[in-house]
DNA sequence: CACACTTGTCATAGC
DNA sequence: GCGCTATGACAAGTG
């Protein structure tokens, strides 16, 4: 019944599994319509000189910082710019520092910038390219924290103690801030990052910081090549990376056109996709934070969970107990009426779980009872099996007391075993009739029948002897055919009881075994969940300093007038070599692309 | 009496 | 082909 319990909870479809993401889209709508708003209020304050600008194009040597005629259609330059601040900063402040083992390195995360043309005229907003990809309608990542807020709420709900440390994230954390963003919002509201991109955007440099604003700008500075002294780091980790298509949205406005730049493939995403695939199931996590099963499986039930086995009930006292608990009150009541007999010299061979010998015989009967079967010794703690252990451990069980069957078919037949004798209950009745009553009733029909037919050995023997001996004993004796039939009949019966009660064990031991795998199981990936949730809140923490930086190094640059440019026509781009370079947008949008291209090509 | 459960038994497959 | 084991299915007994 466990049984069936237990893979019963399996089949319950609770249909809730879409509405995982039903819910995070409809939070994403929600967002989508106040994010518009304030998306409007916020519209870039970035001058525009694209014309102008223009017009001065320079291309710039990175290493050299000599200034030349631009070689890009359309007459824009490049300026080359020394990003060796920026680096620093961003070294100094990477939470991951110089671990290697960081599964998703900075190339990564410029991978899946989108590298976006904006439509002349639009005015840009600098702060959100490391935001823009988690603000696509449909983001996966958006989803998750979604998904993780809610299992948060509900862990906080059940189990205030680890879930909290797991998942609270943080007054102001960026995961949880981020992502409770709206999508198709152009920027973001981070507060942190709104000051930083509404100042840095404009020539309000007060915003960035004091220090920044302070800082003697040259007119020819941004003509110089900028080579950072130590970017190690970042030109290991960049390599020849965009940082226009890094650092700029798909959507820097609402109002552009979604569908006309196609958005770069978002590692977080795919880690998001799969993690979406994955079916999160909040019962791995209750297992691992040790959930109450009820309220496990009613978190469940929101989050559903159309994979793997729902666990726990088996290993309740009720499940567990009740088909055990009679197999061995039956035992035990079997034992106890049979415990008179005192020879038992043939169970000592016997393995102490199992059905070893053929219980009918009065020589192996306790033990055999109180044993099990032969060559098959499984693991029998979970499931308590008093039976196969000793019967007066059953008192110790109250619970376990009102189970227990009487199957006397294989109880010891007194007939064929002088040894055998009544129970003490039967002895103080003293009645010989009694006692025969007693012990017919205890013989197994197969003993009725060897007794009927006068068979001249025990069944213990004819079932349990070797085939060898067993026809040297038939060989010993003139039996007529009826007999011979009968002792074939017992032997083959007695050996498929034997089985029958082997098959039984190991069956149940075979779901013990494949519960404790799923509990293993379940435990491993609550814990790959967790490590994916901190991996997801450091990356999001480095995109936020990478963006700020850029934002940083971005509204340092003038041009020779003196003159911020405009984000909406130039973009910072890290060369292969570790200079950054000053170039148009439109052609930080073609390289965005042609990158965009090679992972596809790669999967082809 | 119905039900759940255990156990024995049979039929069958496979070694 | 025989003997044995494993296992699903069924029936009987029990509480």
């Amino acid at each position: 019944m466990w049984l069936a319990y237990c893979f019963g909870q399996k089949d319950i479809d609770l249909g809730a599994g879409r509405e995982i993401f039903d819910y995070s889209h409809r939070q994403k709508e929600q967002d989508v319509d106040k994010e518009l708003q304030d998306g409007a209020e916020q519209e870039d304050t970035w001058p525009s000189e694209g014309a102008e600008a223009l017009a001065r194009n320079l291309l710039v040597d990175g290493e050299t910082g000599e200034s030349f005629p631009a070689q890009v259609p359309g007459g824009e330059d490049q300026t080359a710019l020394s990003l060796k601040e920026c680096l620093r900063l961003l070294e100094a402040t990477c939470p991951f520092g110089e671990n290697a083992e960081f599964p998703a390195d900075i190339s990564s995360i410029t991978e899946a910038v989108p590298s976006e043309s904006e439509p002349p005229g639009l005015q840009n907003n600098l702060l959100s390219p490391l935001l823009t990809e988690t603000e696509s309608p449909f983001d996966l990542e958006q989803q998750w924290q979604d998904l993780m807020s809610i299992m948060e709420m509900q862990a906080m709900e059940v189990n205030t103690s680890t879930s909290e440390i797991l998942y609270n994230a943080p007054p102001g954390d960026p995961l949880s801030t981020n992502y409770s963003l709206a999508p198709n919002t152009p920027i973001n509201q981070n507060v942190s990052l709104h000051q930083a991109s509404l100042g840095g955007c404009s020539q309000d440099f007060s915003l960035f910081s004091p220090e920044v604003e302070s800082l003697p700008v040259a007119s020819s500075s941004t003509l110089l090549p900028l080579v950072p002294s130590n970017s190690t780091s970042l030109n290991s980790t960049f390599g020849s990376t965009n940082l226009a298509g890094l650092f700029f949205p798909a959507q820097l406005n609402s109002t552009a056109n979604d569908t006309a730049v196609p958005e770069l493939p978002d590692p977080l995403g795919g880690l998001l996709d799969e993690a979406m695939l994955d079916e999160i199931s909040l019962m791995d996590l209750a297992i691992e934070e040790g959930f109450n099963p009820v309220q496990a499986s009613q978190l469940e039930e929101e989050f559903d969970s159309d994979s793997g086995l729902s666990l726990d009930s088996s290993h309740s006292p009720s499940s567990l107990s009740s088909s055990e608990g009679s197999s061995s009150s039956s035992s035990s009541s079997s034992s106890s009426s049979s415990s008179s007999s005192t020879s038992s010299s043939a169970s000592s061979s016997f393995s102490e779980e199992g059905a070893v010998g053929y219980s009918s015989d009065s020589e192996t009967l306790d033990l055999e009872e109180a044993e099990g079967a032969v060559g098959y010794q499984p693991e029998y703690s979970k499931f308590c099996r008093m039976s196969y252990q000793d019967p007066s451990q059953l008192s110790c069980l109250p619970y376990l007391e009102h189970v227990g069957h009487n199957h006397t078919y294989n109880m010891a037949p007194s007939a064929l075993d002088s040894a055998d004798l009544p129970p003490p209950s039967a002895l103080k009745k003293g009645s010989k009739d009694k006692q025969a009553d007693f012990l017919d009733k205890q013989m197994s029909r197969d003993e009725h029948r060897a007794r009927a037919m006068k068979i001249p050995f025990t069944n213990d023997k004819i079932i349990n002897l070797p085939v060898e001996e067993f026809n040297e004993l038939l060989s010993k004796y003139q039996l007529s055919e009826a007999q011979l039939s009968l002792i074939r009949d017992i032997r083959r019966r007695g050996k498929n009881k034997m089985a029958a009660q082997n098959c039984r064990k190991r069956k149940l031991d075979t779901i013990l075994n494949l519960e404790r795998d799923v509990e293993d199981l379940q435990r491993d990936k609550a814990r790959l969940l967790r490590e994916k949730v901190e991996f997801l809140r450091s990356l999001r923490q480095m995109k936020q300093k990478v963006q700020s930086l850029y934002q940083e190094v971005f509204g340092r640059l003038r041009d020779e007038n003196g003159r911020p440019y405009s984000p909406s026509q130039y973009a910072l781009q890290y060369a292969g070599d570790g200079s950054v370079l000053l170039i148009p947008r439109t052609l930080a949008d073609q390289q965005a692309r042609r990158q965009e291209r090679k992972p596809k090509d790669r999967r082809k």
